[in-house]
DNA sequence: TAGGATCCAGCTTTGGATCCTT
DNA sequence: AAGGATCCAAAGCTGGATCCTA
């Protein structure tokens, strides 16, 4: 599928996936595409971004790069809420001194999102209605404290206290690539081993914003 | 026993119990007062009040009069933390409006604590360390805005969102007598019904507070 | 019955581990 | 190996229920 000239295109393909099931969409998909580099039905994500139009490279740059929007396709349970906090991004410990909330790739990935949600513990996985979401300013500036809170604890290397309740929308979780690959942090001990983090929004975040974007308020 | 004199002479018996196993405490207890009127072993809390001389009446006063000193005992893991928050005092629905923290059952209840851990889960249950806790002035900044924070919810008759989620370090839970004693409250939406609450000091608070009291901070 | 403490089923969260594609 | 998503056991928390003594 090629890229979407612009937002209104884009929401209009997503658009209309809402209700449609995961098998619909991938065979009809199938059917169009006969002769293009089709990946078998794969990963939900990925079926997402080839109907979509979203360009597959590697990512330091957004998934619709001509628009600046970030995909996220999030999978729902039985009750309609996100299982699992959504990764954004990942850091090194190392660097933690000279990252700011402005250039981090945290505030680029969450600048636009056009969330995806998918029922995915419905007997046939259906898609739900998509929500492009920008942060308000008051929102940002949760996101920004919680930023400045993680990589400030890491930054005077307290590593230790670094736990994923640190956060009120974002938190930092272990993101173990192959489970042996450390990073070194340099703190006043002195250098501390520590295994790679991600940051990740809260289910509870999630959840909230897709079922009211416009309240997703403070006390969340 | 008699009442302490002086907080010295409490604090005293309090570090006299450190390390010594609730059976030896209880009978040695026993053998000292066979004329007096001794409930049998009891239940822990019990037993301390009386080796420690507290007074038994009910309780709107603190269980040291003269010292204003409350006291409360709390049961440690094998980890040695608090498996359940601390209960601190009930409140009613219907006061929430004219309730303020300085008058407050909670503010006088938390204003001098002597806290009294006893390792419940070793073969041998044993009394730690006690510990005597005022409140900094931020420390009661936190509790004054917990507090706050959950009165405020119930004055505006917002009763199904006071969770045990809100609350930094309080928090308000049902305190159900009986499980059908109810509480009326009038909220914009007329007369609720409404489990009795108390508020308790989360696991976690008291948890950092016996291990080091010093720099329990906000991070809590 | 009130104050207070303890118990506990079920749910949620944490702290990774695993898996996939590029 | 990097980026990203999903899985899962253990731990912690919530929302009561129960129990105790005065």
């Amino acid at each position: 599928m090629q890229s979407p000239r612009d937002i209104t295109e884009l929401a209009e393909r997503a658009r209309a996936l809402t209700g449609r099931t995961l098998r619909e969409v991938a065979s009809a998909f199938a059917e169009q595409h006969t002769g293009s580099r089709v990946h078998r039905k794969g990963k939900l994500g990925q079926l997402v971004e080839q109907v979509l139009g979203a360009s597959a490279g590697s990512r330091q740059v957004p998934d619709f790069p001509a628009l600046g929007v970030e995909l996220k396709t999030i999978p729902l349970d039985a009750q309609g809420r996100p299982r699992e906090s959504t990764f954004v991004a990942s850091f090194s410990l190392a660097d933690a001194e000279s990252a700011c909330w402005e250039r981090s790739a945290v505030r680029h990935k969450l600048a636009h999102v056009l969330w995806i949600p998918v029922h995915v513990d419905e007997p046939e996985p259906r898609f739900g209605a998509p929500l492009f979401w920008r942060p308000t300013h008051a929102q940002e500036q949760v996101l920004r404290g919680d930023f400045d809170d993680i990589m400030g604890m890491v930054a005077i290397g307290h590593v230790e206290e670094l736990t994923a309740h640190l956060g009120r929308w974002l938190q930092a979780r272990p993101k173990a690539a192959h489970g042996r690959v450390r990073t070194v942090a340099y703190g006043a001990e002195g250098p501390q081993l520590a295994l790679p983090r991600g940051f990740y929004l809260r289910a509870r975040v999630t959840s909230a914003l897709l079922r009211d974007p416009a309240t997703l308020a403070f006390s969340e």
